[in-house]
DNA sequence: CAAATGATTGTTTGG
DNA sequence: CCAAACAATCATTTG
């Protein structure tokens, strides 16, 4: 099967590195470049065909995992012994092709996928197998003069950067100045670092999740089928190969991941919206039930019943919102929010919006949302309002007569 | 104020 | 929690 999908790559020059790519399952698209997709469609007009899984052999972008083209990372089999043969799958040494990440793993995915797109080609048997020296421990060290990827402190950085844990809640001190160092020892230019400060804000375990990254779907679209291959492989090892891999895919490609992320951030967004009108509606509801206990205590001080007992009512504290409300409102303030698309280009807009919300929100949350002072001012009526607000009074007002008969 | 850019965060799997 | 690499987001600076 596999044999025949891929496709080997070779890239002279190298002679230690050997990268043979197999063809993530046939290319969703013809390169943009090449026109010769004879393949039936060519251009996933939608970025993802309803169709759930179709059949291995069809062409189907997304990498499945047992579609996956089998990408065979082999080291020198010299050198190695974990890398060899024996992982289970077969490693083609000698058919071998080299390929250097660093340097252009685009052209090779084209190439690749040119080949493939080519239904002549494909019969040959097309081992894509992806051959790194580097991946030895010691080319991974020795690679670094071509590579050089950016690691001007090498693993040391790493512990150094600001570990969640450590982190955890000094956002103010926040060293904003360590946290650059270590990302840019050398340019210490006092000139130059205004050193902000950004003090990481602490997340909402409650907050939706963001969506996953484009590039994250491939990664795990991919990475089982090269950890298939090279069992070996470290998690380093992987990731590099995913990269070029990803650096290989065509725009279209890439297009069909992102448009996924796309529609998941568009849930998110609601989700967001959602949540934090949630919040409101909760900060509003409990602003609201602090004033109407203070009104109510306020009856009840001036009957003369149990001043003593109402005053220690946490909610007296505050005249006007408690500390808790207070952070809510923070939380939920609308703030813009930037996005940049593909290039540079930043949208901003507003995150929290009347018609977000009314829009696409599950029931459920709507449901939740009631009673929110967001949406409040429009969809409620006064009558409605005043009505609620009467209950809510009586039921605290319950409460606060409960509380203090027990009390006494 | 909007755009640009730097910095940080958050993903991926597996140990 | 960390590994490598990337994308997305955030925050600050700049024009």
């Amino acid at each position: 099967m596999f044999a025949a999908l891929s496709h080997t790559f070779h890239t002279p020059s190298l002679g230690d590195e050997e990268f043979e790519i197999p063809p993530i399952t046939p290319p969703p698209e013809m390169e943009s470049g090449l026109g010769l997709s004879e393949v039936d469609s060519p251009f996933p007009a939608m970025p993802e065909p309803p169709g759930p899984h179709r059949g291995p052999l069809i062409p189907q972008f997304p990498p499945q995992s047992l579609d996956l083209p089998s990408i065979t990372i082999s080291r020198n089999m010299m050198d190695q012994e974990g890398m060899t043969v024996n992982n289970g799958q077969p490693v083609n040494v000698g058919s071998g092709h080299l390929r250097q990440y660093p340097p252009n793993p685009a052209m090779v995915m084209k190439s690749i996928i040119s080949m493939n797109s080519t239904n002549g080609m494909i019969a040959r048997n097309q081992l894509t197998t992806i051959n790194q020296s580097q991946l030895n421990t010691q080319n991974l060290n020795m690679a670094g003069p071509n590579i050089t990827h950016t690691s001007p402190s090498p693993p040391a950085s790493k512990s150094a950067t600001p570990s969640p844990s450590s982190s955890i809640n000094e956002d103010d001190q926040d060293d904003g100045n360590r946290v650059i160092g270590e990302k840019r020892p050398a340019p210490i230019d006092p000139t130059k670092k205004p050193k902000t400060p950004k003090k990481k804000k602490k997340k909402d375990p409650n907050e939706p999740q963001k969506p996953v990254s484009a590039y994250a779907l491939f990664f795990r679209d991919t990475q089982a089928a090269i950890k298939g291959q090279n069992p070996n492989a470290t998690f380093g090892e992987v990731s590099k190969i995913v990269a070029s891999m990803w650096d290989g895919l065509g725009e279209e490609q890439k297009q069909v991941y992102k448009s996924k992320t796309e529609a998941a951030k568009k849930e998110y967004l609601k989700a967001l919206a959602a949540y934090r009108a949630s919040l409101v509606s909760k900060a509003a509801a409990e602003s609201a039930e602090a004033q109407t206990i203070r009104s109510v205590q306020q009856t009840l001080a001036s009957t003369s019943l149990s001043p003593g007992l109402v005053l220690s009512s946490p909610l007296n504290q505050h005249p006007s919102m408690s500390p808790a409300s207070q952070a809510l409102q923070r939380a939920i303030a609308p703030k813009p929010l930037q996005m940049r698309l593909g290039g540079n280009q930043i949208v901003t807009s507003v995150t929290v919006s009347h018609q977000n919300m009314s829009g696409g929100i599950p029931p459920q949350l709507l449901g939740q949302m009631g009673s929110g002072a967001v949406n409040r001012s429009d969809g409620m009526e006064d009558s409605v309002k005043s009505s609620r607000r009467t209950s809510e009074r009586l039921a605290i007002f319950q409460r606060v007569q409960t509380a203090s008969q027990t009390l006494s």
